[in-house]
DNA sequence: GGATTAACTCAATTGAATTGAATTATCAAT
DNA sequence: ATTGATAATTCAATTCAATTGAGTTAATCC
């Protein structure tokens, strides 16, 4: 049960889908909305959204909200996501651990859950993975038979490349099947994705970009990763590995951009300076004090984040970039207030619609959360037609 | 006439316009075809896709090329496109002048022309483009209603920017529609474009990435431009300015990649030496000559383009990175050649299916002939779909 | 030469949209 | 308070473009 991008004619029933898909996502998108306005953004008839929504409450994905009066006229019968109509699994599979998230259809977790792992091993992984889903699917029973799929993160790049091996990668998975190996372990259709591009859905989501359909995210996890949106969808490149962001080489004294700015990068500076610091929260103290190792860092990862945002902004003139990750969410906000957002920009207008760069989610489950998202957004994103 | 993207639901009319769109880029990607053969890889039924050819062919856009035997059965009826079902003008906008070429069906240039421009106000390139269009329907007399629309290319970035201002711009165009102006004086649809984003195109229609869907094209213009496509789309951009990769910062004392890999950068290093350098015919006697100074500027563009296509390989992912543009094609294949692939990046594979560098389209008219392939695009690509 | 295979065609059916007419609920003007 | 305008909704009939199923044709294989 892969996704497959696949040049495809269309027939009653695809159309079906596609409407279906389309109908959601307005509803989705609006929060709650009447069929008649549902029917003119999406160029159908108010009777084909009637009859959608007959079909999608039917099967448990809609609830009424009760009537709204705007103006003449009857007033339209109000629809919202039901909760309880759909569910995706988000997974986030690290090195010493497995985090896993049940999402409802509005994006709304309803489990949690950390396990830690004794190896990589992908026959180590599947277990807890298969357990830890069974163990979702007992605390909110609902779920069962109403699940969308799993989304599943690991650490890119996918498949043999030329960064492969330096210390991202899974070791045991550089030659397996991920995809195939969770469908057929959980029977779930799976997405296969990277933490960026994961975070980068929760934020269309759920998060500050619910309305865009073309932005970047850049993520701080163990590097630095970067998600693009365009149309509403993930540009992943043609083997899956785009994004890389933290590999692109820097001026100064340091290789690559995540030698500058990344966790790694953070933990690295604090052990010279004598500290040894290894998770969020002491970060988040250290940032609280004021520790001046660390305002030293951020003062460089602060130019080095500008640098990366130019050549975003340049590449792809998003509508915004959106910065998040496993950080404290005091240091985003830091590095959203202290960016040096460059001149020589496509960005640089004088009357944007939006702020260059914005605060995203933050903090460890930011990923897995993501994870699930790229599941929702299958079922709330029609792709867009170009009509002329 | 302009051409806008659009959450938008489906039915008979759209399904049948996307099939005979899919129809249609099957044709194009295979040169001759069987209907069955289109089916299977449509997912369509043999008899859907009878009755489109049969209108297709009525229409003109298609030809039978006798049948073809293979293995048992009854051979198959190949079909091709009819080079003259369908035109697409192709109009490049520059300060000094203005290009224009008639492409038909197949992409095949049937007229060619260039005019001087006496300024670039809007009232002057609109009676030229006009008057330049009015001789290609006299020179070929057939393409009279069957015109698919005219791509325009000009220089970006369009609406206000931060790089706006900085002689790239066309004056007397920051405040103007270009589109609505276009396609009221010429009464077709109209796509509005930049160079690169154009002759990125190009190569999907007629060039070397005809079976490719995703890639990058790196095009040497008057700056350094990036063409991206993403699944048989350019990639353009929530503002439709995204590839403005020469504006990005470069390691050395320049400010910026375009300041070392583009036709100024080297019309400014020769000038430098002494060598007074205005046209590609020029250059190319140098290089055929193996003059010391574009010798040594090329050693520096070939470093820099290496680390603009680093950027590229690691941001995008994309199955190849295509060169070329406004340069002689000589000095393309140096670059191609010389330019050091660095090993830090996602495209560096052991058994790579594509090189990562190929030579593109080349010479003064690239960008022109690019600017038909993208109304081509639009008659030959129907947007895909993810089926799971 | 008969069996097999595959492309193609014809006629009937189906799925999902649209169309058009009728109904209902609200606001606005008299 | 009544009446008219407006907009959402529903019902029934129609239309469009696909699929389905049965037959025909033209090649290869044995």
């Amino acid at each position: 049960m892969i996704s497959i991008p696949l040049q495809q004619g269309s027939n009653a029933e695809r159309s079906r889908h596609r409407n279906r898909q389309a109908v959601l996502g307005q509803v989705h998108l609006a929060g709650t909305i009447g069929r008649a306005e549902i029917a003119r953004t999406l160029a159908l008839t108010t009777q084909t959204v009637s009859n959608i929504i007959a079909e999608l409450s039917d099967d448990g994905m809609l609830i009424e909200k009760g009537r709204l009066s705007v103006g003449r006229g009857q007033p339209a019968i109000q629809y919202a996501l039901n909760p309880t109509g759909g569910y995706a699994l988000g997974v986030e599979v690290r090195p010493d651990a497995v985090f896993a998230a049940l999402l409802d259809l509005t994006g709304q977790a309803v489990t949690k859950e950390r396990v830690a792992l004794t190896g990589t091993a992908p026959e180590i992984v599947l277990d807890q993975v298969t357990a830890v889903y069974a163990r979702a699917l007992d605390q909110v029973p609902m779920a069962r038979g109403r699940m969308l799929g799993a989304g599943i993160v690991m650490p890119g790049p996918f498949g043999l490349t030329g960064i492969a091996g330096m210390g991202t990668d899974l070791t045991g998975w550089q030659e397996v099947d991920a995809t195939a190996l969770f469908s057929k372990a959980m029977d779930l259709p799976i997405v296969l994705s990277n933490d960026a591009n994961a975070a980068a859905m929760a934020e269309r989501i759920t998060g500050t970009a619910q309305e865009m359909r073309s932005y970047a995210y850049l993520y701080f996890g163990t590097g630095l990763g970067l998600g693009l949106i365009h149309d509403g969808q993930l540009v992943q490149g043609a083997y899956g590995n785009a994004g890389e962001i933290g590999h692109i080489p820097v001026p100064g004294p340091h290789a690559k951009l995540e030698d500058v700015v990344s966790r790694l990068s953070v933990q690295r500076h604090l052990m010279n300076a004598g500290l040894d610091v290894h998770d969020i929260d002491a970060l988040d103290r250290l940032f609280a004090q004021k520790n001046a190792a660390l305002m030293a860092w951020l003062d460089t990862a602060c130019d080095a984040l500008g640098h990366a945002v130019a050549i975003v902004e340049n590449l792809f003139d998003p509508q915004t970039v959106v910065l998040g990750g496993a950080m404290p969410n005091a240091i985003l906000k830091h590095f959203v207030a202290h960016t040096p957002l460059p001149d020589l920009s496509v960005s640089n207008r004088p009357h944007a619609p939006h702020p260059r760069l914005i605060l995203g989610a933050s903090g460890r489950m930011t990923a897995t959360l993501g994870a699930a998202a790229l599941i929702l957004n299958r079922a709330l994103t029609a792709p867009l037609s170009h009509v002329h």
